[in-house]
DNA sequence: CAAATTGTGTATCGCTCGATACAATACGCT
DNA sequence: AGCGTATTGTATCGAGCGATACACAATTTG
């Protein structure tokens, strides 16, 4: 019963994610956003609120876009095992092919907003919360299926997959070379390869396995 | 031969540090800066040229009275794998018991300046690098003792570790958690102690495992 | 059609930012 | 002492910030 939004909220989100992801919240300013956008200052105060509510907004939209839907698309179609060696790889492959050092909007925030604003830490924890899950999920039915050794320790391994993920993703903003990103993956993945009865084969360098 | 300076600057320098520690680069102001120094905005530029070129002083200035103490202090009165146990810890002491989420000035700079200052990314790429070459040192030390199974690959565990301080310390802002930190280093360092444990038999040199 | 209501566009608010102009000041030097 | 020089304090610059006032446009409802 009014005049009706010229622009749809799910486009000028992935926009506004676009922003938030090159530079940070603090980073973007709200005149950046609406020329992304394709509206006006006004028009995404009306829609959204504040910059903050955006980021939010944004944020929960960019966990649904990328971060579940890599983690339910391996989950579906891969092996537990492979699901997380994909993933590594997957990661490693985007973070060097991105001009832009992007990282992950996520992780990102958790170092930028997080420590500042409480609010959002729950949300940010939150998230990673998922992804630690993610790992969880993967180790145990890994072991159901004998394909995860039992020396696998998996509630400390799924944590130490997220510190690494991190530490990945960190790294690779300042320094994305395929040697260290691979080199740093690779010990923690050859985890899940030790041999549980016998010996086990050692993966050749150089080759990314997946 | 004119008036002197009526501040020493190391001291002036530790406080700068101790701003853009709590807020990175872009969140701390030059009145911050000034105030919290204890001098004026002019004297901050004539001392030190411009707010980014502070920030490079007191990243190196950081880079000696932190990361460098710590690699020096704990290579000279430690085994090298309990000098790489030790750090760990001393590092998630340090994440908990800080009040401010600070983190690692080095690693919060790897996120928020290198992907946008190509020289201050070599910087940063350049400390980060050191502590690396720290891991890579005590690992090749610890082998050639006997201290360190052969089954771990030095390079890539020197990358692992770094990845995992990089993700320790951005969780840590995050999620200061002992249980989430602890968890994630654990099975990393367990490599280290891998064949050990299990049962006796210290490595036999020339007999190759994994 | 007219009234009511909501989005849009222009222009701008008050504030803080990084960085300086300028004059007063305090020291070493001869 | 008194000149030369570098530092200090005050006051402020232009630019950009987040956010909004206000009039106009577009749509639904009566």
């Amino acid at each position: 019963m009014a005049r009706p939004r010229a622009f749809n909220n799910d486009e000028v989100l992935d926009a506004a994610i676009a922003c938030f992801w090159r530079r940070g919240l603090d980073g973007t300013s709200v005149r950046d956003l609406a020329t992304q956008m394709g509206i006006n200052g006004p028009s995404l105060y009306n829609a959204f609120g504040d910059k903050r509510t955006l980021f939010i907004r944004s944020l929960e939209r960019y966990a649904s876009r990328y971060m579940r839907e890599r983690i339910e698309r391996l989950e579906r179609h891969q092996s537990p095992k492979a699901a997380i060696q994909m993933f590594f790889q997957e990661v490693i492959s985007r973070s060097l092919s991105d001009p832009d050092y992007c990282g992950c909007l996520i992780i990102n925030s958790a170092l930028e907003v997080a420590p500042h604003d409480r609010a959002l830490r729950k949300v940010v924890v939150g998230y990673l919360g998922e992804i630690e899950s993610f790992f969880v999920r993967c180790l145990t039915r890994g072991r159901a299926a004998n394909d995860v050794p039992i020396s696998v320790e998996i509630a400390d391994t799924a944590r130490l997959f997220l510190g690494l993920l991190i530490g990945l993703r960190v790294a690779a903003r300042a320094n994305p070379d395929r040697v260290l990103l691979e080199g740093m993956v690779r010990p923690a993945l050859a985890l899940l390869n030790k041999s549980k009865t016998s010996r086990n084969v050692s993966q050749p360098k150089g080759v990314t396995q997946c």
